[in-house]
RNA sequence: GCUGCCGUAGCUCAGUCGGUAGAGCGUACCCUUGGUAAGGGUAAGGUCGAAGGUUCGAUUCCUUUCGGCAGCACCA
């Protein structure tokens, strides 16, 4: 007797137990008709799995969102193994894993695939669905498989294989004659597939992820149930690639960035006028919570960089310098060490502590070329960096008020979705058991008690101390880690930072590093894909455009400019002799938020009319009050 | 750094099976003063990423190099 349990609740009894596919059939044959597998207990299963016992089972189909997708594109992997083995019968298979939106297969193959032996292998694949092979589990024993790979030349599945434990039977797919190591589940047949997959792209990966071991070829696709789904994942790539901040940074004006000058970003007046807002906003931010601004050198002898331990662990990521006097200097990469150096000016008391140094500083790292991307991975860039020189006991109230300051600043910047990810103790780290323990603490408690749930990456944090990450989710669900807090009892000690405590004797502080923004450059790469380049008032590097109708209201047209730049508004003027319509569009393309249209009528009235973007109508205003009405408009937040 | 692809006008791209290049947009100038997402005309713009090689001749073929893109690795 099997008792099954489906997700409705009701409860199917049979006497003996029952296939996947007879239970949807037992259940209705339209059922049985769409049933790609089956989920017992919630692991996913084939159809063909025989139900020995009392489980709740559910019948997957093309409705079944993920877990049906992740079968479908892992057949999707398989497939496109088995074409491409149809087709290049020289190459070896390795892994194939289903992924976010679609699936990849690592193949070994001595020639490299083109672009052109995608179209071919896609075609394959298709013939390889109308041919609806029935896709099918056998259990091997482990050293018959390895034997059995090695046999057919499959040294890196044979290599796999020969990594599970001996004696255990494992399973195989058999689908025609492309036979794999898998784990599965797999879809009943070949021609469940379906036709709504894509090969995406064509890259490199090391073998088993290791950058020591060869690279194999990867092939990428993407696998829907349908057309439909498949053309909207299309179109939402091209949308991404439309917000892509290296596009928007030159479309409108913002940045550039040439080989001269690889890893460096040319700021170009509007993309500087970003900047400052974000700057200035966090200036404010910085002050309204009694932190210190420095500034620190960007040369240091490397004397220092020994001293802190950055020759030890960041040497390959370090710009060096010797002079023409024979001096070895570096260009600091982070601005820790430097901090210390200020804390360390005179004597500091307890009665100094919390002391919160923070710098806009401008650090250089010498990222591998192949790292670099537009302005999110740079080679040089500006943190938002501080460093809270604090007691142990201090470690919890100065967490809790970062991070309540980091949802504010997150918040404000339209980022309400923060998560946070916790690193605790590594196995090789500085600093006794107890000092560990009061840390992690005092940073998990901290982040519950500002609302933020954390989520845990064991062992890994720093050797110095553990660490909070904290991750945004953008308006298109990506996620960018920004933030970050960490624990440092180990720099105060390297850099003999001390100060002298309540009872006179010498004591060290602990560091906090913290940053917010993370990296400006990259902050504001994530600000332009974000909002598309539609950037909310406050940050628009133009906030308003002045156009005329006719060149008769050329001098009003200036008087509101003046207006509104006496308000302090970003605004420009536009008096080309372009027809409105022309003007309208140009300035909606370029995306400014506010347009002010002016002809004779509003010059005779002393008024405006006011367009916003992505509006189609427009509104006349007086122009004193489109003033007050901007001004409030485009205040930053508090 | 590794693998693959790419590098032609400010931008997007076409082209040359080896005989020094073309379009659209943009820019400049002229005409047009037009009420809310592209008015018309004319013109200027490129030693085809760089260096070397093969060749009578290279932007086109080869090598090297720099840079970009995608992924991997790295970083966080």
């Amino acid at each position: 007797m099997v008792a099954i349990t489906l997700p409705d609740g009701s409860v199917r009894r049979f006497d003996s137990p029952i296939s996947g596919l007879d239970l949807a059939r037992d259940i209705g044959t339209g059922l049985a008709k769409a049933a790609l597998g089956i989920t017992i207990d919630g692991t996913p299963r084939d159809l063909s799995t025989v139900i020995e016992s009392d489980a709740r089972v559910s019948i997957l189909t093309a409705k079944s969102g993920a877990e049906a997708l992740d079968l479908l594109r892992h057949d999707a992997a398989h497939i496109m193994a088995e074409a491409v083995k149809e087709l290049y019968p020289e190459t070896q298979v390795t892994i194939g894993p289903s992924i976010e939106n679609g699936f990849y297969y690592d193949f070994a193959r001595p020639t490299p695939f083109t672009p052109d032996d995608l179209a071919t292998i896609e075609a394959r694949m298709a013939e390889i669905v109308d041919r609806n092979e029935a896709i099918t589990r056998e259990e091997w024993d482990r050293d018959e498989a390895v034997a059995f790979f090695l046999g057919l030349g499959e040294k890196y599945k044979a290599e796999l294989i020969a990594a599970i434990p001996a004696g255990q039977t494992i399973s195989l797919y058999r689908q025609g004659n492309f036979i794999d190591l898998c784990r599965g589940p797999h879809l009943p047949s070949t021609g469940k597939l379906g036709k709504a997959f894509k090969l995406m792209k064509l890259a490199g990966a090391y073998w088993r992820g290791d950058s020591r071991n060869e690279m194999l070829q990867r092939i990428y696709g993407t696998a829907w149930f349908d057309k439909k789904e498949l053309d909207s994942y299309l179109h939402m790539l091209e949308e991404a690639e439309k917000r892509d901040h290296r596009r928007l940074g030159r479309e409108m004006d913002l940045f550039h960035q040439q080989e001269e000058a690889a890893g460096s970003v040319f700021w170009h007046k509007k993309g500087w006028v970003l900047w400052r807002a974000v700057e200035s906003y966090m200036r404010r931010q910085l002050e309204a919570n009694d932190y210190q601004e420095v500034k620190t050198p960007q040369l240091v002898d490397y004397s220092l960089w020994e001293a802190s331990g950055h020759a030890d662990k960041f040497s390959e990521n370090m710009f060096t310098i010797t002079t023409q006097d024979d001096r070895h200097l570096a260009v600091k990469p982070m601005n820790c060490p430097c901090h210390v150096q200020i804390f360390r000016q005179g004597i500091k008391s307890y009665r100094d502590l919390p002391l919160r140094m923070a710098e806009f500083g401008s650090c250089h790292r010498y990222e591998p070329s192949g790292a670099l991307h537009g302005i999110m991975r740079v080679r040089a860039f500006t943190q938002d960096d501080a460093h809270i020189f604090c007691t142990e006991d201090q470690i919890t109230s100065e967490t809790v008020a970062f991070c309540h300051l980091l949802k504010e600043v997150y918040q404000d910047f339209g980022f309400p979705d923060v998560r946070v990810k916790f690193s605790d103790r590594p196995a090789k780290r500085a600093g006794s058991d107890e000092t560990w323990d009061k840390a992690e603490s005092a940073l998990v408690e901290a982040a519950k008690a500002a609302g933020l749930e954390t989520e845990l990456n064991p062992g890994e944090g720093a050797f110095y101390g553990p660490k909070l990450e904290f991750v945004l989710r953008d308006a298109i669900g990506r996620d960018w880690q920004c933030g970050t807090l960490q624990v440092d009892f180990v720099l105060p000690e390297r850099l003999d930072a001390a100060y002298v405590a309540e009872d006179g004797s010498k004591k060290r502080p602990v560091m906090l590093h913290r940053a917010i923004l993370g990296s400006f450059e990259r902050f504001i790469g994530i600000l332009i894909e974000n909002f598309s380049g539609r950037f909310p008032l406050w940050l628009a590097p133009v906030q308003v455009v002045v156009t005329t109708i006719v060149s008769d209201a050329d001098d009003y047209a200036r008087e509101v400019q003046a207006a509104l730049r006496a308000a302090g508004l970003r605004a420009e003027l536009d008096l080309r002799n372009e027809k409105i319509n022309y003007k309208v569009r140009e300035h909606s393309v370029a995306k400014v938020p506010v347009l002010l249209v002016v002809g004779k009528r509003e010059a005779e009235n002393r008024a405006v009319a006011i367009r916003r973007l992505g509006g189609s109508d427009q509104e006349i205003v007086a122009l004193d009050q489109a003033v007050a009405t901007l001004v409030a408009e485009s205040a930053p937040p508090a």
